[in-house]
DNA sequence: GTTATTGCAAACCATTTGCAAGTGT
DNA sequence: ACACTTGCAAATGGTTTGCAATAAC
């Protein structure tokens, strides 16, 4: 759908979100705007039970509730400003996708860090192959598993440990 | 943790369940090796639900209890022979991680296709990229998302529709 | 014979939803 | 005023788990 971020970028997130919003009937409401200058005050992921405890936490007044937060979201994610990123331990983890340039991640299996990077080529080489089938693309995500700098060293303190049986 | 694949990939996917079970004095049931048999019979992409549900179907004799597929397929992921695939709609899926070359994945927005290709190049940046993290790469997993040469076509039938609200 | 495994049903847990009260336009 | 939203608590739905019966080794 969106092609032209460089451009859309001058908007700020509250603002797409509200024209998003005014679209389709719907209200930017406190809960809604407070959220989203939450979300998008400091650039990392994260999940919905951890955004619902720090907007309990760092309250300013204003709370929102578990419902509220899973329910905009949503809203969000359709509104393009963010992207829901599936992980395999069945935490769905939340990342920016408006006014941030397309990246990947290194995943490490052990301690879970996402490492952002950015890559030109892969972006080019994917455009060809692509073509090559017939396949307009729009975007891409390409995660690289393996172990982090401090994961590989040697004999570390354990990190976490995650299943069991 | 497996890092010899070329060389594992002649014994088959039983035996070398059979191998990971044994040297933790687990047991290859009959639940256990019919679902590897069935899960390898054909290269293609599943979930938990839909396994449980041909397991019943297509009965030789033998049915699997749906705990037992869960359980069995955690293992299976243990053990090197599936990965586990979160996708954004919530739901999981496997598949073959065992015998089975590295590829990527076209993925199709309107009608879900999943076109496989592969390509080295990209195995060669991803590995330029995570060294340069200090990153120890075991493997990565590309998507590639856009619209497949049918559904790009203009005015095709309606295909699937996914979400509401 | 031991000890792991299965199947069932109950338990979990993240997410969703119905509904009455509250609020933006 | 009217419709959209919120918060609460109950409902959902996929996955996990306790336990007694069963089957590998």
């Amino acid at each position: 759908m969106a092609e032209l971020s460089a451009i859309d970028t001058q908007i700020s997130p509250v603002e797409k979100f509200r024209e998003y919003l005014a679209t389709r009937g719907k209200r930017l409401t406190r809960e809604r705007e407070f959220i989203v200058e939450y979300v998008f005050s400091t650039h990392e992921h994260f999940d919905s039970d951890q955004l619902v405890k720090r907007l309990d936490e760092n309250n300013d007044g204003i709370s929102v509730s578990r419902a509220t937060v899973y329910r905009t979201l949503k809203q969000l994610v359709k509104a393009g400003l963010l992207r829901k990123v599936a992980r395999p331990n069945g935490r769905d983890v939340y990342e920016h996708d408006y006014g941030y340039p397309q990246h990947d991640h290194l995943v490490c299996n052990k301690c879970g860090t996402l490492i952002e990077f950015h890559n030109d080529e892969i972006s080019t080489i994917v455009e060809q192959l692509a073509a090559a089938e017939g396949f307009i693309t729009s975007s891409h995500r390409l995660e690289v598993y393996g172990l982090c700098r401090d994961c590989s060293k040697p004999q570390r303190k354990r990190h976490k440990k995650l299943e069991l049986m």
